[in-house]
DNA sequence: TCGACTGGTGAGATTAATTCATCAGTCTGA
DNA sequence: TCAGACTGATGAATTAATCTCACCAGTCGA
C-alpha cells in the first residue's frame, strides 16, 4: 500500500517550480494562476511543510521545495519517457543516438553519407557523450559506449576492440631526438589520458620497457583530445589504430613503433532492455553491425 | 511543457496492475473496483493501447502494461520517497544502514554494543549489500561502501584505508610445505576474490616475486568468504590487516609475510546527497568517525 | 501615484471521479 | 449441473475535486 501526496497538485507544483511562477505554470497547463495557488496550497497542507517562499512580488523555492522538485522531476521524467516509449509509433524514423566523442568523430562522421545513402528515410539525430546515461529518463533511442561491456541492465552489441598504438606528429619523429625503440621514449612528453593514466604503463610494460621517467607528461581528459595534442606535436599518445587510420594514412600521424596494446576495451552499441525496436533503430543497428 | 498522462488514472493503474486485480486495488485505494475499471479504461484510451487482458475471470498485464508498470513503479517509488524524507522526522531516531558485508560482519558487529551502550535511544536497522544503491528509490539512510571514493551525486566519507596482508590457517604454516619467502607461495593454492583479480597480482610484485605460478587457485565471490577458505586451511588469501586482526590475535589466522599491500580502495560512509541528517544519522555518523 | 503586474482567498461553477444498479462471464462446491 | 460467489464492464446519477470568478493586498516601474 502506497502513500503518495495527491499526484494533481504535485504535477501543477512541478510546473510552478519550475518557472517559479504561479502564472507561468498556469498558462502552461491551461489554467489560471489562481487554480495553481489553490494545488500548491493543498500539496503544502498534506506535507505539512511550505514549498514556496512567498514574500515580495515573485515566489521562490523553500530549501525543502528545491529538494522536493529535484525527485518530482526525475520521477515524472520517467513517467514522460515510458509514456512516450508506449505510444511511440513503431515505424519511426527518427533515431536519438548517443555516442563516445572519439567513435563518433574518427568512425561514425566519416561513415555518416553511406548510411544516408543506404537509409535516405532514417534520420539520425546525433550527440555526443562520455558516461553512461539513463534510458529511463532521456529519450535517447541508442548510444555508443566506450568501456569494457559490463553494464546493468541494458542491452550491450560488441562492436570492435580497441587496440593501442603510441603515435605522434611526422616532425617529432624527424626530430633532433631519436625515437627508434621504445626505450627513447624517456626522452619525449608521453600524453596520458586522465581516466585511464594506466595505459601508458601496460604498453611500456608489453614493449618490454621496465620502467621510464618521461621528460614530462601531458593530461587530456579524452582519447580524441589526446590524439589530437599528438598531432600538434606536443608529445606521443596512445591511440586506437583504427580510429586514427585515416590520420595516419594521410601522413598526419605516425606510429613510431607497431606494438599494440590490448586493453579489453571496446566499443558497444548499447540499448534499452526488453525495447522494442522501431524500423530506424533496426536500420541503425544493423548497418552499424555490417560495418564492423 | 510537460505530456503526462492523467496521473490519477495513473495511481490506480500501478494498484491494479501489482495486484493483477482491480477488486484488490479498490480496496487498496478505498474505492469501488467500477472505479478502478473506468480509471484504467481511461487511461488506456489516453494511451491508446490496452494494458490489461480480460480474458477469463481474472486481469493479466499485455506485455506493455508490463513495460509500463515497471517504470510507473520506479516512478512512485521515488516519488514516495521524496515525500518520506520531506515530512520524516528529524527527531527521528531509527537509522537505516547498508554496509559492506565484511565490515558489517568483521567490524561494525564486535562494535555494535559500544555503539547502543553510549546512544541507547538510537535504533539501527542493518542490511548487508555489496554494489550501489539508489538512495532516491530506498528508504537506506546511510551506507558503507567499499571502493576507491569515486561515486557520484553521494556525500562521501572516507573511513579508513584497507591494506591487504596474506593470510592462512596456522596449520598450513606449520605443514610440510614451506612458507618462508613470498616465493614459497608457489607451492601453495592462491584464495582469489573474482572481482579483484589483480590483488595477488600486485601483491606479489610489491613483494619482488616477478611471476609465479601457483599450485592451484580458489575464487570467492567475496572478500569476506576469501578469508574464510584461508582460516578453513584451503589456501592463502589476501585479507585487510585491521578487519582480521581479531582472527590474528586469536590465532585462527596467521600471517606469513607481514608485507602490506595498499589498495588505494577503502571504506566509505555514504548518504544522499543535501539531506538533512536526523539526530539518529547524526549520531551513527559521529560515532563511526570517532572510532576510526 | 497610477497602472500593471504578482499571488491569496472564498464562494460558486465546472469538471472529474466515484458509486450504484445492472449485466455477463467464470469458477466452486454441494 | 446448477446455484451462488466471485470476477470485471457499463451507463446514469451522485459526489468530490478542481477551477474560475471576483475581489483582495502587495510590489515594481514609469
Amino acid at each position: 500500500m502506497r502513500h503518495l501526496p495527491p499526484l494533481n497538485a504535485l504535477r501543477v507544483f512541478e510546473s510552478a517550480a519550475r518557472h517559479r511562477s504561479f502564472a507561468a505554470a498556469g498558462k502552461e497547463l491551461f489554467v489560471t494562476s489562481s487554480a495553481v495557488s489553490h494545488q500548491v496550497k493543498t500539496l503544502e497542507e498534506y506535507l505539512g511543510l511550505s514549498l514556496f517562499d512567498r514574500s515580495r512580488r515573485t515566489v521562490t523555492l523553500t530549501a525543502e521545495g528545491e529538494q522536493y522538485l529535484s525527485s518530482v522531476r526525475h520521477a515524472f521524467d520517467e513517467i514522460e519517457m515510458a509514456t512516450q516509449r508506449l505510444t511511440a509509433n513503431q515505424e519511426s524514423n527518427v533515431v536519438k543516438i548517443s555516442v563516445a566523442p572519439n567513435f563518433l568523430t574518427r568512425w561514425l562522421m566519416p561513415r555518416m553519407a553511406r548510411f544516408q545513402a543506404l537509409y535516405p528515410d532514417i534520420e539520425l539525430e546525433i550527440n555526443a557523450s562520455m558516461g553512461l546515461l539513463d534510458f529511463d529518463r532521456t529519450s535517447t533511442d541508442m548510444a555508443v559506449y566506450f568501456g569494457n561491456g559490463e553494464w546493468d541492465d541494458i542491452e550491450v552489441h560488441f562492436l570492435r576492440k580497441v587496440m593501442l598504438v603510441p603515435v605522434c606528429s611526422p616532425q617529432l619523429l624527424d626530430g633532433e631526438l631519436p625515437l627508434e625503440k621504445p626505450e627513447d621514449l624517456a626522452k619525449h612528453t608521453l600524453i596520458y589520458v586522465s581516466k585511464r593514466k594506466w595505459e601508458w604503463e601496460n604498453w611500456l610494460q608489453q614493449s618490454g620497457v621496465d620502467f621510464i621517467s618521461a621528460r614530462g607528461s601531458l593530461q587530456m581528459s579524452s582519447g580524441q583530445l589526446a590524439t589530437a595534442a599528438a598531432q600538434e606535436g606536443l608529445g606521443v599518445a596512445l591511440a586506437d589504430s583504427t580510429l586514427t587510420s585515416r590520420e595516419i594514412k594521410s601522413g598526419k600521424l605516425v606510429v613510431p613503433f607497431d606494438i599494440q596494446l590490448d586493453t579489453n576495451r571496446a566499443f558497444y552499441l548499447v540499448y534499452r532492455k526488453q525495447r522494442p525496436l522501431t524500423i530506424g533503430m533496426k536500420a541503425f543497428k544493423e548497418w552499424l553491425m555490417s560495418e564492423m
